[in-house]
Formats: C-alpha cells, sequence, structure tokens
DNA sequence: GGGTACATGTAACTCGTTACATGATTCC
DNA sequence: GGAATCATGTAACGAGTTACATGTACCC
C-alpha cells in the first residue's frame, strides 16, 4: 500500500526537505499521533521516490562542506499523492492493541494484578492525554479556518485527544467494574 | 515482542486448538478488535512454540483419514505467557492510521472533497459500530463476574464499541467545523 | 575541546501479507 | 458430483526495527 510514501510526499509537498527534517516531522507532536517511521526506512523510501520519478532533489552545502540533499516533489509526484489523497477505502482493520490482548485474557490474572494492570494504564494514558491537552491549549484560541495547513492539525490533535479520552473512560468503567463486585 | 506468540499460548490455555482454530479466533468478532494474524503466520509459529518447548502436540484423526494437530500447552509455555501477561510495559506509540494521515493533509483537497472523506468515514464507522453494540446487546444482559473468560470478552468489546463510538464523535465534529465556516 | 544536534546511509532481522499449493470432509 | 469448509503448509515480498557506521556543524 505504500503509505509511507505518500506521507513523504505529502510532507514534501509542503515545503522542500531534507530526510532529517521529514525524520523529525515523524517524531513531532501532530504527526506521531497516527504516523511514524525511522531514519532507516524514510532514506531508502526517499532514494526510491527519485528513482520513480516523483521526487528530485538538490545538494545544499550547510557550513564549510556538509552535503545535506533537499528533496522537492515533481509534477507526476504531485498528482500520484492528489489521486491517492482523495481515494475512497474500505475501512482499516481495527488497530492491534497489546495492553487490550492483555486485558482478554485477564481470567488468568488474579483481581490485584487485574486491577494494577487497568490502574498502571489509566496513570499513562492520562500523562499522554495531558500532553495533548496542553498543546491544543498553548496553539489553538480558535479552531482555524478551513483549507489550512492549521485545521489539518487542529483536526487530528482533537482526534488524538479524543481518542485517549475514549480510552480512560473505558479504564474507569473497567475499573468500576471490578471494583464494585 | 512477540506478541503473536503470547496470543496463541493464551488460546491455547483455555483449551488445546488447531492451527486452524486459532485461525478462525483471529477472525471472531471479539479478537479480531484488536489482535488478528493469517494462517500462515500461525502454522510457523506453532512449529516455532513447540521447537522452544512452549507448546506440545498430538495427532488426531478426523473421519477417515484427515490428521490434525491438536496442540496444548506445557508447564513451561504457561509460566512463560503468566509472566508477559502481567508485565507493566511502557505505552504503546498511538497507533497508524491511514485516514487520519488523509485528513491531515486535507489542505490538499477541495472543500468537497474533505466533506466527501468525512462523511464516507463516518457511514462506514457506524456500521462497524452498530455491528459491535448487536453483538453487546445480544451476548452480554449484565456485566459478567471478574476473572471469568466473559469478563474479558465484555471489557474489550465494551472497549472496542468506546473506541468507535469516540471515532464518530470526532467525525461528526469536523464535519461541523467544516459546515459552519 | 566537548557535547549536542545535524545529516546520511547500510545490514540483519522480525513481523506481516499475498499468493501458491494440496488434500480431506461434510452436506446438499 | 459439487460446493463450502476443514486442515496444513511454503515462498516471495513488503514493512518496520535495531544496530552498526560515519562525519559535520554549532554552541558553550
Amino acid at each position: 500500500m505504500r503509505i509511507l510514501k505518500y506521507a513523504i510526499l505529502a510532507l514534501i509537498t509542503r515545503e522542500a526537505m531534507t530526510g532529517y527534517d521529514i525524520t523529525k516531522e515523524f517524531n513531532s507532536n501532530d504527526l506521531s499521533n497516527f504516523w511514524y517511521a525511522k531514519h532507516s526506512q524514510i532514506y531508502p523510501e526517499l532514494r526510491k521516490l527519485v528513482k520513480e520519478g516523483l521526487l528530485t532533489y538538490k545538494i545544499v552545502i550547510q557550513g564549510e562542506k556538509m552535503e545535506k540533499k533537499l528533496y522537492s516533489i515533481t509534477d507526476k509526484g504531485h498528482r500520484d499523492l492528489l489521486e491517492w489523497l482523495t481515494q475512497d477505502e474500505p475501512l482499516e482493520p481495527s488497530p492491534k492493541d497489546v495492553f487490550r490482548l492483555r486485558t482478554y485474557f485477564s481470567d488468568l490474572m488474579t483481581p490485584e494484578e487485574l486491577n494494577t494492570h487497568l490502574i498502571s494504564q489509566l496513570e499513562k494514558r492520562t500523562v499522554r492525554k495531558n500532553n495533548l491537552q496542553y498543546i491544543m491549549d498553548s496553539y489553538y484560541e480558535s479552531i482555524p479556518n478551513i483549507l489550512t495547513k492549521e485545521f489539518g492539525d487542529y483536526m487530528v490533535l482533537k482526534g488524538a485527544i479524543m481518542r485517549e479520552d475514549s480510552y480512560i473512560e473505558w479504564l474507569n468503567h473497567c475499573i468500576l467494574c471490578i471494583t464494585d463486585k
């Protein structure tokens, strides 16, 4: 399906970037909520995209002599990206989730172990949610205008917060179930 | 991390199973909400687990002469599983989500395309949610007792419904944002 | 001079999917 | 007899991680 390909093409559409810049984007607070890749995956993909005629690059000298490759998208790359972006695909399978897998097999735990398991996850999810909420509060005083980059940023951040909220709500429900009995 | 290994060990702990049975479990309505694997991944893993001494199997004849391998867990396998189950691991990275990725780059779409994109996803998510809710309503009149297999089933089903609910709520929020402007 | 960030790559490996391949059983 | 399901496997490939490997630039 080559998702990484399209993630890279879309990032480079916004502005010319190096492989290093793309790697940083994948570790940023918005993108990492739904996609990421290591540099060891990105560099080979960039090479492949150039070979396929979807990207070009020029060498830029940083400082004295350090070479970096600044990638830009080609017309062909842009067309390919737009086609992919507006495709209507079937629903993805539900995401894998190790925590839910452990929870599913909770009949193999003691009640104390199950409780600890749920409480520990609740704490971690709360920290993650608070971090996301902090970003939301600092960057967005109101909802950005549609069709701006910021509106996309806003939507996925909002989605990430709601996802964590729902996870926390679920954990609380489970904890309540086991303490009520 | 060998998650598949532990998923298989846990399933076989409940009762002796063939590779075919395990494959069916991974396509069932509860397990597939957070883990799954194809038979082409399961059979080699079973062979590996026998080699590692965590599983054993006996050949059972079905009908006239068809051989099937019925796997059971060993003591070593059981110990290994229990240790893994109660481990407290750091939070997993947020799951990858192609729909969110497309949404993030919505500034490259027209407003109509973005709207279609959101509405289409909303419809699909609603169908999925209704299916899950139907299962919930048919199987669980009340919350099962803790430490039963059914309680694990209930918790993850409840979690899956809440996850879809939250996704739907997010989509509605986004749709509202773009129609208000 | 030293530490951190910038910058780019490769190799080995694990995980997961798609496709190929085969045969028995059960039910109509 | 035919179709759906039961049952088990392998091969090739693609996706992703960890570790190895190297060198520059910038700031203190």
